[in-house]
DNA sequence: ATTACTATAGTGCGAGTAA
DNA sequence: TTTACTCGCACTATAGTAA
């Protein structure tokens, strides 16, 4: 759908037309939109052929009802904002189980991450991380993420290295119907994005799940802070 | 803002724009938008030259931060769509003192509806009810309260005469510094909309603001019903 | 790979106007 | 008052291409 009929499509909204019927003419819907009467009334029979609305003509403009996938639309552009500005408590990400580099095991069993894990998290992490891939359409939610704050996990030096603050938040990680709660993302506070999840979990995922590489999983991640 | 220009800033900000600069080249800009990777560039250039967004060229593509600007306009898209999909807990609402027909007194000072306010409100509503004139531009908000629940008034019949249900929503109502807190709206159930808000108050709010016609009011309503 | 210019094709806009 | 058609023109999009 075209960024000015759906914005067309939004006025409609605004008047109401997402629980009821409105009354609309097209001079109306131009003084709102800054375009000519005729474009107003291109953009309502555009709108009507395409299905979004419900229109009559009627005594001094026209009786308009969105219709369900006129909505559909409208919510999908509100959830967008919703991910940039909206207070979001959990986030629902989709990705792909992958064989990481055995890094993010390397990392999380450091005492010095593990310790803060068990005291934080209240459980001890398997040994491994749960590696999911995402999608570029993944993104705007990884970013609605780390806009949130998660338990703040500090970074140490040891051996003349120096492991980063990382933050974590709880999710919950599924795959069909079987769910396995309890389980946290980390997110390393420096690096800018990655295309890649890690997850711990007190569990062996891969073997909870029976899962092999490529299997698609949901996780859902609360970006409240639950003491 | 154009809708294109707009759709184009906010998938900058879906990838994070709004908090850090994010590196984005023309071609993934068209190619989630749909366009050619030239219409892109231009966008870019256009977002850029009307100050919404700052830039620079980087290896494989750009550095993009949206200026406050382009954070402003994205802000004001999503409080319209807040107005139509959002749990909204209040809304604030301008309007202009006008006198009304006596009207609202004659409806409100029926026993009917009287005993109901007492009930509900835990005060004595004053006699005639303060009219507040709205601007087409406030349609969106009276939606958005109209689509919320307020304290059901029942309706009656007396004297052969039918009276209607209505909703009341809580508000407060301010003049420059002053506010009155305790006020409540009144919506009546069938009429489709109005441009007159009707106000209630245990006090008479007109000698309390020392109000007349025309002078400008803002009244906060609250969507929740609080016991 | 990029960005983004020029030139052309095409879409969309709005004035005029009928119903 | 409406809606919405035709039509001319302008703006916008894209192909080709240079840097």
């Amino acid at each position: 759908m075209k960024p000015n009929l759906l914005a067309a499509l939004k006025y409609i909204a605004l008047q109401g037309g997402t629980r009821h019927s409105v009354h609309i003419s097209s001079s109306d819907l131009a003084s709102m939109l800054e375009v000519s009467q005729q474009s107003a009334s291109r953009y309502l029979i555009q709108l009507f052929e395409e299905g979004y609305i419900d229109r009559k003509l009627a005594q001094g403009g026209q009786i308009i009802g969105i219709k369900s996938s006129g909505i559909t639309a409208l919510k999908k552009e509100f959830s967008e904002y919703e991910l940039v500005f909206g207070d979001l408590k959990t986030i629902e990400i989709e990705g792909t189980l992958e064989t990481g580099l055995g890094e993010g095991g390397y990392y999380i069993s450091k005492k010095g991450y593990m310790t803060q894990f068990q005291e934080k998290l209240k459980w001890k992490p398997y040994k491994g991380t749960f590696n999911l891939r995402l999608d570029e359409s993944q993104i705007p939610k990884i970013e609605a993420m780390k806009a949130a704050e998660g338990l703040l996990i500090e970074g140490f030096e040891q051996e003349g290295r120096t492991f980063g603050k990382a933050w974590i938040f709880k999710c919950s990680i599924q795959k069909e119907v079987k769910i396995v709660e309890n389980c946290a993302v980390i997110s390393p506070k420096r690096t800018h994005y990655k295309r890649v999840l890690e997850i711990i979990s007190p569990e062996f995922l891969r073997k909870e799940f029976n899962a092999k590489d490529g299997d698609t999983f949901t996780i859902t991640i609360s970006l409240v802070i639950l003491k």
